[in-house]
DNA sequence: CTAATATCGGCACGAACGTTCGTATAAGGA
DNA sequence: TCCTTATACGAACGTTCGTGCCGATATTAG
């Protein structure tokens, strides 16, 4: 069985090019012939180091999802749990659809669309990173009830799908309608939705 | 050059599935020779009713205009302009990606995920259908505007990007996680929004 | 009843897909 | 130095893709 380890650094530059296609066109519009010319590879040499598509689909998944981490949710743990860090938490998430750090915008809002209608284990890995994600969102929220800084009958997991909805939003239409003023319907939005919230008489 | 007008009736039921399966899959994933198999035909006979896979892919869109406009658009013009209409676009919204009218949720989510950053002419025909219909809603709140239901610095266009957002966020999150809830928590977004936009006191 | 025309299926093409196989190169241990 | 092992490559596999050609069938006109 050839190439278990193989070159790490060699891989992780594989799977970062790889998921830099698949959030333009797709999991499956990633084609390993196009990655490895794209590479200046050849298409057996990248194949081995993964076995099969599928598992190549995984590992851009994983790989994608550490690029998400630092980006979006180390930076907002530097500031303390509060609304501070819901608000830095969607900041960040703006700044990095709008910075492009995947060329495609959101690796996992191209992605989930992808695969939300298909069974298999692609799709539920994308399906367990986006949970994770709302809950994650969900517990800054809490933190930030528990602290007096929102109403106490603020519903966490209700105001993370509105927050969510709202950044998705201005990811697909900044996309679609190169109209970069989504992000600050977006922000608008945000700010207006969470004043109502806070807890402010 | 072959089949110009063709059997309108068979070309109808060509597209209505070619949407179903672009739904689930996307308008690339959906080929012509699948398509041919599961109605019953050849791939060459299917092929002469459009010529190019770009026409099917841009007639399968017109076709599910057509599905979306009878589902959502047309029921809510039967209530007068106003606050009710865009509640019942709402709701209308929800329905037709609840009940799955098609397979994998609402087309345009789908097919706008997946075209988004690829520059064509079956992407500028996406964004045409999602420019219109972002202009209805927001149309429909100006005119709730207008009849005084709503504040006076109500903004049409920022309040449709609102809820549009609160929709398609339903869609994603009903199909990646079978959360039929979703819905739910999307109409409890919107009642609240309105809400606050609206004239009480 | 025949002739013209429209429509569609059978077949094949070239390209690209994921995958497999055999081989060449290069490094490490004996 | 020789042998082993790891890694990458080129070529080819069988399949599916979109597309084009050609002949058979069905429909319609004269």
């Amino acid at each position: 069985m050839p190439g278990r380890p193989r070159d790490e650094r060699a891989r992780d530059t594989i799977l970062r090019r790889a998921a830099d296609i698949a959030s333009q066109d797709g999991l499956e519009g990633l084609s390993i012939g196009r990655l490895a010319t794209d590479l200046g590879m050849s298409k057996s040499g990248l194949f081995g180091y993964f076995g099969s598509k599928e598992e190549l689909q995984l590992a851009t998944i994983r790989t994608a999802t550490g690029v998400y981490v630092n980006e979006v949710v180390q930076p907002a743990l530097t500031v303390p749990p509060g609304l501070g860090r819901v608000r830095r938490l969607c900041e960040n998430w703006l700044s990095y659809s709008q910075r492009r750090v995947f060329p495609g915008g959101c690796f996992f809002f191209a992605v989930t669309a992808e695969f939300d209608a298909r069974p298999g284990r692609v799709r539920d890995a994308i399906a367990a990173a986006g949970l994770d994600w709302a809950a994650f969102v969900a517990r800054a929220i809490d933190d930030a009830r528990q602290l007096g800084e929102l109403a106490d009958d603020t519903d966490g997991d209700q105001l993370a799908f509105e927050l969510i909805a709202f950044l998705e939003a201005a990811n697909v239409t900044s996309l679609l309608h190169d109209d970069a003023n989504a992000y600050e319907r977006a922000r608008t939005a945000i700010r207006k939705h969470l004043d109502t919230a806070v807890i402010s008489p």
